[in-house]
DNA sequence: GATGAATGAGACTTCATTCAT
DNA sequence: TATGAATGAAGTCTCATTCAT
């Protein structure tokens, strides 16, 4: 099982074609990979298809990937799950207000993830894990937990530095995350149900709805109950 | 060489029972493809299993279906852009006013569709559309075409009479719709990417959106359009 | 098994509709079915086809006939076997010259049989009597044999006259067959091979093979050895 | 609900045989179908039959083949219409008398095409052209059109050489094939129609109809055009 | 007698996975 | 390491035949 946890690192344009491209099969590998399980789902993605984007055969790609729940996999770690450890570390380092550090979370991840192809795995993911029982438990594990917990971090930093109120941590999570998912889903979705409108800004819709969210969090001096319809996503 | 008399197969004469009940056979088979559709999407859902889950053979469903796809636009039909000339005939007789109609729209549209396994087969076509294309083809003609028209409508009217600021229409449509197709994605998706919240309530969700996009639309006596990217959703 | 031997009489018109059907319907049965067969050979003949264009049910089909094969049979006997003791008969009586027989032979045959549907179905044998090894056989001893039991007793008649040469009467039956095997092929055969030509006059055909085979059967009072090719066919 | 994992399917590591010929597969494929199709008809042949003949499993004549049909065309290409370059090229070389020529053609026939297996394909598809309109087109254009062509180029040779008579060329055409058809036909036909006789001598039945049509075709010196019928074969 | 709903074996084709070279 | 030929289970769809009504 090939751990293939290997980020693509820019190679120096002078080697040998042929060893270039040995060392970079995997990442061809995954690179072919990403592109189709995004464009036609899991199911639909043939490993053939794959191989030949990669420009390798068939075997090849079974000598790096066990199998094509292996190749998804991997193609999970190299995109997304992969890299949690830098953003962990990177928030964990943050150093402004927390409302500043939830802005800037939304658009790291707008520009890391949301706006490129790896938006597309997550909401293969919304659609497939029914039927792919382990991948789901698999992406369960690698990337919403991760993601809940370094969003749920954030919050309860926000809490204990006395910036939001120190309300129900679930539900906050949720509302930062429905905006993510949305944009995710209007990337990746049937155009007959989205594109037929203006073209909605995504760095603009996710700045309303952060906007709305710290409205909702913030910690006020004296608050009446005027909150309704604002905390309900 | 295998002499063939390839036709003549004496079958035993064991038990076969033959329930015998025509005109319940295609409502059982689009009740059991309905269910299997929204819980395995189209192109994992097989026939047999289909036939099975309605009490019958392989070969029974295609008495009554000629193949997979049309099963499935039966079910489409079934189950959603059958009610279209009822609908479009309630609100051609509405007479509140244009947001009462609205309301009382999208809270029928919960109750009819939103909160029913139809709401599965709209989320699917999300994922599959681009596997088959002649489904999407369908979909798009018989749901959401009718289905933008008459919300198209329900807005013009709103214009007519004076109760909406005469926006753009496309963009509007769009508005009303974004909280439908959400809510669809949550009833139906891996609960890793939702259900570990507090459960959202669908009608107070519903009836929040409604009430954004209604003050967004509403005609107000002396607005100065200071507001733009704000509104999109 | 109904035995279907029932030559189709003419029936005159006064009957009542519903009663004039039930008598009728083996006999549209295997009107259709001759059709059928003859149009797309036996294999590729769906029953249900058959019972739809004789007006009645799959289900009806197998009350008259035990199966497909059974079907086929029985529009064999109809249509061909069954005439055979008629001819027999005719042939029996037959008071003038062998070679006048023989070419009144051809002629009947021509009339009733090769320019008729029937010599579709000798022509379907030829095909498809290897996939169907009981059908082949039925054939044989329905058809083949008292064909060829008939074509010899007439030449036996002539030799034993004393109009033909005693010669190789297996050799001789086959020159009379040939040119009906001939036309009855070009009836039925795809168009490419045959009908991109000047349209053959079968009637015509007919008679110059007859004439040919005649020369070569004729008792001649002294022939010297100036027999070649009119011999080999 | 039978929860998938759909794709995940570990096999035995028990005995499978990598045959590894793949240069010779295609042929033995090829090999295969001629004997199944020519024994059995194209309908009635299962691919699953040809790969066993040939040694291999199902799935593997799908990587040579894309459909039953591609490999029936691949047949006649191998078969059949794939000599026409070499026949060609062999006939517009030709220097001897066009009588000669014809002569030659016929036996050429005899042995390459009308002795061989090839010949069953022809007779396949009197039969079954009516069922596969496409390979009834495909048939028609890379046989039937190359082959009249052929015969007509010699017939032309023969006319403008002085050597024929300018006769209708279509009806010639005709003449020259019939028997070639008819061989076809006795040669893979149930047997009992045709060898219940004296076995017909194919290169003797061949040359027959060479010198009664090249008798018909002559150019003769006078002759009183007085003959018409008796022409047709 | 007549119907036609129901059956299920079997056809073609796809594709993840294996393994000899 | 790389290949790609080979496999075979599984999927969709067909159709002769049965039998309750």
């Amino acid at each position: 099982m090939p751990s293939s946890q290997a980020v693509t690192k820019p190679r120096p344009a002078t080697l040998v074609r042929h060893e270039r491209r040995k060392d970079a099969r995997p990442g061809e590998l995954l690179a072919a990979a990403l592109d189709l399980f995004v464009e036609k789902g899991f199911a639909a993605t043939r490993v053939e298809e794959v191989a030949v984007r990669a420009g390798v055969s068939k075997g090849t790609l079974f000598l790096y990937f066990a199998s094509k729940e292996e190749l998804f996999k991997a193609v999970v770690r190299e995109n997304i799950s992969g890299h949690f450890p830098q953003w962990n570390a990177e928030f964990e380092a943050y150093q402004g207000s927390t409302p500043d550090m939830l802005r800037y979370a939304m658009t790291l991840w707008w520009q890391q993830q949301g706006s490129s192809k790896s938006s597309g795995i997550a909401k293969l993911m919304l659609s497939e894990a029914g039927n792919f029982p382990e991948l789901a438990a698999f992406f369960q594990q690698e990337v919403v937990q991760p993601g809940h917990d370094l969003i749920r971090r954030i919050l309860q930093r926000g809490v204990d530095r006395g910036e939001f109120a120190p309300i129900d941590k679930k539900y906050s999570v949720y509302a930062v995350l429905a905006p993510m998912i949305f944009l995710q889903l209007m990337q990746h979705s049937n155009p007959c149900c989205f594109d037929a409108t203006d073209p909605v800004v995504p760095e603009e819709f996710l700045a309303a709805h952060v906007q709305t969210t710290l409205d909702g969090l913030r910690l006020r001096p004296s608050s009446p109950a005027s909150d309704k319809g604002s905390r309900s996503v």
